[in-house]
DNA sequence: CCATAACATTCATTTAAATCAAAGCCTTCA
DNA sequence: TGAAGGCTTTGATTTAAATGAATGTTATGG
């Protein structure tokens, strides 16, 4: 609760060596610019050293200074309701970006924090719209990524508001499949970086729903849960159980995604 | 449910008189330059006719080729779930700004229908990037209407997935409040242009219940609802139910929409 | 201006998921 | 290594809001 965050400027003036030079182009790399432009945006971003567990990336109401990509790990954002519950409002893996939701208003609306041990890219906002003005290929990435953001919250109100506790764990499920996939992970084996509660709290369900729901799933031979690792064993008729529509994505270059 | 959508293009060749070059520059336009700048933005600007009740701006699968602001009226963005029933994602009223969910995609993600009489201001989005690459004001004003979309999203879901019945409503209604506020319109007297349906399927709850709390907020004194007409008689109280904080404002800066 | 339908309210009953309660199971670090 | 606390599971009970059913009210268009 009165846990003291450990804030981004605790990195941007660290040592040397926590310092060098990130390689920018990998394939997940949601900011990809070639040559000389990849070489002007390299020298705007910094490389966080490895954040442990619980780590805060920055505090809601904190200055908005930075927006991120996670490099190798895991993030959740959440905001703080008025009687002090927190509800999370997002996880975030490698090649994500994180920070959006600051754009255009001087203070971030949520909290940022690490469920693992976590590295981070900062790109520092003022510099990163500077550089974007003149490489029209990184606004468009830039723009996107906040396309991709108010998306994933449209279908996330949709859940929330019409979905029955098993439609959203399915859900749940799914997307963190695909998103592993995209990554060119497993699509059917993974490992949940988050605990029950905090799936549950995302999701809007009690942990013990979670809980229930992950058995009767495993009983129905939907998946095999073994504490935090998770084998989707029929991805198919997880979907269906979803109640989503086949998507016809959103991944490839532009591409129709509903 | 097979209902014949108008399309944009209805309005894109319209006649010469309903397309009156619109004047730009009001108080609450989301978009507002000065001089050279609003003349370049004006001359890619289509202004609709009125549209009547019921019309569809696009369809959610349309091709996404423009954004467009309210002049007049309201507006309501949906998507329709796997079963086709429809869930209510946003309320717009003049000088919002609509569609910004199709930015980075190819196809709009929601349906957006005219719930009165509305006009619309219609800015072909290839033109409109092109102009925001040349003037950074128009540029900064784009980037931030889609900051406060997710922000209002994340609020969104924090509502759907923390509030009680009660605090739902009471957060519309100060919402609202807050909006035509800001647009000069009283704070405390207003028409909803929606049906209870409509408020029960954004808030995710039956009509029944928004019905019923109306009920419950009037006898406790807390507003006067005749029909569509509300009077808000305790703003403070209203609020107090909805369990929001206090916001330290949004507001001032740039081109506010919601 | 009336007829018809769409919208809104009210009450009774049901239900999905929350809460309450308790026990087992992993971490972890002293 | 083993005790402590935090997670996870399971089951019993409660509850907020949905659903079902009916009536009243307000628009709408012929």
């Amino acid at each position: 609760m009165a846990e003291k965050p450990i804030h981004t400027e605790s990195f941007h003036n660290a040592n040397g060596a926590q310092r060098a030079r990130p390689s920018i182009g990998l394939s997940s790399q949601p900011f990809a610019l070639e040559s000389t432009d990849a070489d002007k945006l390299s020298q705007i971003v910094e490389a966080s050293p490895p954040l442990k567990k619980g780590t805060h990336l920055f505090l809601q109401g904190d200055p908005f200074m930075s927006i991120f990509t996670v490099r190798a790990g895991t993030l959740k954002t959440y905001t703080v309701t008025n009687e002090g519950e927190e509800q999370i409002t997002g996880f975030y893996f490698p090649g994500e970006v994180v920070a959006l939701s600051g754009i255009g208003t001087d203070h971030h609306p949520v909290s940022a924090k690490t469920l693992e041990t976590t590295t981070v890219l900062e790109y520092p906002y003022i510099q990163l719209e500077a550089l974007a003005s003149q490489v029209p290929q990184l606004r468009t990435q830039l723009t996107n990524s906040m396309g991709k953001e108010i998306r994933a919250e449209l279908q996330m109100m949709l859940l929330l508001s019409k979905k029955t506790a098993e439609q959203r764990v399915a859900t749940f499920l799914c997307k963190l499949s695909d998103r592993f996939k995209q990554r060119g992970y497993s699509a059917t084996v993974f490992r949940l970086s988050m605990s029950r509660n905090e799936i549950g709290n995302y999701l809007g369900l009690a942990v013990e729903t979670v809980s229930r729901i992950f058995t009767r799933f495993q009983k129905q031979q939907l998946i095999n849960v073994e504490g935090k690792e998770i084998e989707i064993v029929s991805l198919e008729d997880l979907f269906q159980v979803s109640g989503d529509a086949k998507v016809c994505d959103e991944s490839p270059g532009s591409a129709d995604y509903r």
